[in-house]
RNA sequence: GGGGAGAUACCAAAGCGGCCAACUGGGGCAGACUGUAAAUCUGCUGGCUGAUGCCUUCGUAGGUUCGAAUCCUGCUCUCCCCA
């Protein structure tokens, strides 16, 4: 998988670039949003693709395949053919389940040994066979499995933790090597760097992953519940050791200035379920600043959404209207708030994209996180 | 006209002598949510107070009692059955 850079900000380390994958180009930074179960919740894939101009969406291996399960995947032709989605699709091993799902499994060396969610079951995720879950359900971009480190975790804990991936690390690469895709199109593997909140495991960790020749890279086990600064470090560290040719992952971050001081540090793709979990319930993410549609003082506000926004929804629909729908726990609430997140997390990518080809990404993120912030 | 049941906080509904400012739902108000076990979860919801505490509440007017939402009597209203 190619990875291009077209422009480096002078004052940060923000960059833009591009990423070709056989279902399209992806223009960076950008912001992946989170389809866990093979649907981004309550957005249509139409929307997905004509409103919102998504580049690439997220699936997680962990639950499809406990549900449909992969025998359905295959029969369908993949993910992709499932879900008709056929933009890019990057799939989660399941190492974020190891972390929130900690009181049904259980490690080992040879992998975390799982109790279903859904009907108890017990399953082993081995490097190996996330490697060949992922292969059948084809996304372009594959993870390996990892242990997403808890937080707080003591040093020697979380010097344990990264041994364990880098020990999955090497026995899913290898296995990556030696197996092919299922569907013709190409996938790449990105390995996960962990380390928990010190500064001396991360560099550990970025340095033996990056030794393997993965088309990116990604940052792992933040965002977990630590401080923010201690997350900020985190990554400034090891974005410093990343190599610079390739792209750079956050994983599960974040809020929107989150994501622009990570884009500052040079990173380079995000994923979060924030703007689709929390729009569902009833937080509303604008350039102004941050809604909870659920208040009072929304209830006979009848002026736009978001008069900023960019999407339909902002120009059609009032704010007491989503009030409304909202409190009433009407489903079109929720798609209603899950598009207009989603259309915002987007379009801040594209302006930070826009800002950083002009040259002007500092004074704008700068301005922007001060307008973010603000509770409306 | 006769017989029976009941009236509790915004609504519904427990409580049936002290542990009751009163269970629990709903509603209301606010908060949380970061590689989705989440259209979820948490807190508050008579008044004043930072807390302890104090004051006013269980249809209404009296009474019994050290003490009443809880027992007794009158009144008002609601519902059911028979005529």
């Amino acid at each position: 998988m190619k990875f291009e850079i077209h422009h480096k900000d002078a004052s940060t380390r923000a960059r833009t670039g591009k990423l070709f994958t056989s279902h399209g180009e992806i223009e960076t930074p950008v912001f992946m949003p989170v389809g866990t179960a093979g649907t981004v919740k309550a957005v249509h894939q139409r929307e997905l693709s004509d409103d919102l101009n998504a580049q690439i969406i997220l699936g997680n291996t962990y639950h499809l395949y406990l549900r449909p399960g992969i025998d359905i995947i295959r029969q369908a032709g993949g993910l992709h053919q499932f879900m008709n989605w056929q933009r890019p699709i990057l799939t989660d091993s399941g190492g974020y389940q190891v972390f929130s799902l900690s009181g049904i499994r259980k490690l080992t060396a040879e992998g975390a040994l799982f109790s279903s969610h859904i009907d108890g079951s017990k399953h082993l995720f081995t490097p190996e066979k996330i490697i060949e879950i992922q292969r059948t359900i084809g996304a372009d971009i594959i993870m390996a499995l990892d242990e997403c480190t808890s937080f707080p975790s003591d040093h020697k804990a979380a010097a344990k933790s990264i041994e364990l991936t880098h020990h999955w690390l090497e026995r899913g690469f290898a296995h990556f090597q030696h197996t092919e895709p299922v569907y013709g199109h190409e996938q790449s593997l990105f390995p996960i760097i962990q380390g928990s909140v010190y500064k001396d495991l991360r560099i550990r960790s970025a340095g033996e992953i990056c030794t393997y020749p993965a088309d990116g890279y990604a940052i792992g086990g933040l965002s977990v519940g630590e401080p923010e600064e201690l997350m900020y470090e985190m990554v400034d560290v090891v974005t410093g050791i990343m190599p610079e040719d390739k792209p750079r992952y956050l994983m599960g971050v974040g809020t929107p200035v989150n994501i622009l001081e990570s884009v500052a540090m040079g990173v380079d793709m995000f994923d979060c379920v924030m703007p689709t979990r929390n729009g569902r319930n009833g937080m509303l993410f604008t350039s102004r600043g941050i809604m909870n549609m659920r208040n009072n003082k929304w209830k006979d506000d009848f002026t736009l959404l978001d008069p900023d926004g960019t999407c339909f929804v902002d120009q059609h629909y009032s704010k007491a209207y989503l009030r409304h729908l909202i409190i009433s726990k009407e489903i079109l609430g929720a798609q209603i708030a899950s598009l207009h997140n989603l259309s915002f997390y987007l379009w801040l990518m594209k302006e930070a994209r826009k800002k950083i080809n002009e040259g002007v990404f500092s004074d704008w993120k700068n301005k922007m996180i001060k307008q973010l912030s603000e509770r409306l």
